[in-house]
DNA sequence: GTCGCAATAGTCTATTTGGACTGATAGATT
DNA sequence: AATCTATCAGTCCAAATAGACTATTGCGAC
């Protein structure tokens, strides 16, 4: 929904070139909208006078592609929703914190082997996303419009460290498991 | 649902049970999960053979309590779960990412106010949830049973590392706004 | 003692969602 | 030229979900 208004910021489009749009641009927003969901999210933007519907456009006799544009209203509630969902850290719940919680269950060997494999595709994805970064930033795309990708590097980084530091506690025995499990 | 089978490791217990639990020891799952879900979750489990009713329970008239425990088939699925999501990195996506990747629309003024504010909050978060730890800890909890909230706060630490280090930028002009919007 | 409120447990339904299905076109292949 | 496939664009429905609703009980206040 917010990705929707942000795209729509940047220029008119119909749905599923925005649904495309998103999909290419970033693996991040891809999972967290379906097909069956943008349709009914552009409907009740509409309804909400968020996005006004600019025309039917057809080529040939494909379906109708309607482009719709963000209102004023529209551009008004992205600019709220930005900044109360930046304002207001929220708790959020990654698979992997959900794990981490019953890390005990795997007994200190089955730990530090997930946990190793974890921490080196992890650092090859760091490697490749960095790679990605740095290219954008070379073709001169404005820092401002690859922020999230910085974020996300930062993240994951912090996230490899803490990785790193718990397989070593268990190494060092400074991680211990209890002995009734 | 991973959470449910962690839950039963440590013992049987009835779906309402396992709620309140859940809700009580974690601001993290709470949100995860509502009643709606988890009692056909937990009947999909059963389904599965992940676990087995044990029996009903009543006191007084009250509807009956199935208690349910965990089966060895459920376990070994827990086991494997568990072991899959860390060695898998996803792409997780945060409202604050999903955010960040709009920052340009708040201009560099409302940016620099919203992420100050985070930060702040994010502090005054952070410093709580140390408390609790530490308090925790001195309690004589085992750290493998706090590991999760170690790992929160390691990244909450970094994003309010990040956060500062974007505001720095902002205000020395490392990071500037495109001039057209 | 009894009135009311909070907590306990579970069921049920209206909404939301994912993703299967339709059907058209442009370009590639033979 | 005919066919085949990949992509485009949207609709639609079965399944999953959130959270409103019901019903009971224990406890505290008066």
């Amino acid at each position: 929904m917010l990705a929707v208004l942000g795209l729509l910021l940047e220029r008119p489009a119909h749905p599923y070139q925005i649904l495309s749009e998103l999909r290419e641009r970033s693996d991040s927003h891809a999972a967290a909208i379906t097909r069956g969901t943008l349709y009914n999210t552009v409907a009740a933007m509409a309804e909400a006078d968020w996005v006004s519907a600019l025309g039917q456009q057809r080529s040939g006799n494909r379906p109708e592609r309607t482009v719709y544009e963000l209102t004023p209203a529209g551009r008004a509630e992205l600019v709220r929703r930005l900044d109360s969902q930046i304002r207001n850290p929220e708790r959020e719940f990654s698979r992997f914190l959900g794990a981490v919680t019953y890390l005990g269950a795997l007994g200190p060997d089955g730990a530090a082997g997930a946990l190793a494999e974890r921490a080196g595709r992890l650092r090859e994805r760091t490697a490749a996303d960095e790679g990605r970064l740095a290219e954008a930033l070379a073709a001169g795309a404005p820092r401002l419009f690859v922020i999230e990708a910085e974020y996300a590097l930062c993240l994951a980084r912090a996230e490899t460290a803490w990785i790193d530091a718990v397989l070593d506690d268990i190494h060092t025995g400074a991680l211990t498991w209890p002995p009734a499990g």
